[in-house]
DNA sequence: TCTGAATATCGACAACCGTCGATACGTTTT
DNA sequence: AAAACGTATCGACGGTTGTCGATATTCAGA
């Protein structure tokens, strides 16, 4: 028997349309605040060293198992940048056997990317 | 005597090219730096509402004194708030009588943007 | 030359963040 | 059942960041 999963995935806090772009109207507090989260989950070298090895990864997904050498840091480092990316909602993570795999989520880059927008 | 000032103007770090798209080819450490610099600029909602009444102003530029009411912080905040993103090459300064004007550069906030080109 | 206004800097404080080693948890393999 | 593996969590440490009040600096106008 196939080990039935029917997760409810953990809440999908972010990946929010949010806002229209900067130059377009002042933006609020509250997108304000949404937004600045998810620029922040990019303001990290090592983040975007790992967003990078999932965007260009061949079938879009990497085992974690295999982002650990190439960003050089320690085993629990890049577990919590992982954590941090997925709770922005730039990546998500799927449970493979004993490994996890993450990914990018291109709408939710494609939406930062917006918002920049002139 | 007035206190001779012959400033260097205190270097231009930023404003860079920096790099390809995240999704081209794995970023980098040292472009990892460089781009991570850029996103934290963007990684507070003060300085996001800033960058946005800056790109939303006629003419392209704001007085800092019209920058403090709107924001709704101290004027020492927001004055450090300014010179975070000019420091990251993401708005420029020029000094007009007693006052400062502020303007976002476009050309950053463009390269910013293709980096999250998918 | 003095006064007032606009801006930047300083010093301090609390909160947050990146990092690691140790460890706990879950899964596969033996 | 036990051992081995992959991943996440915990606790701690040092460094950074946002914020403010007080102060310094620069300039315009009287």
């Amino acid at each position: 028997m196939t080990t039935m999963r029917a997760l409810p995935v953990l809440e999908q806090p972010a990946a929010e349309a949010c806002c229209a772009p900067l130059a377009a109207e002042v933006l609020g507090e509250a997108d304000a605040v949404t937004l600045s989260r998810q620029f922040a989950a990019l303001a990290d070298p090592v983040r975007l060293r790992l967003v990078s090895l999932l965007a260009t990864a061949e079938g879009g997904s990497v085992c974690a198992c295999d982002l650990v050498e190439p960003v050089g840091k320690s085993q629990p480092t890049v577990s919590h940048h992982l954590k941090v990316l997925v709770d922005a909602g730039l990546a998500t993570s799927e449970k493979r056997g004993r490994n996890v795999w993450y990914a990018v989520v291109p709408a939710a880059l494609e939406m930062l990317r917006s918002t920049l927008a002139l």
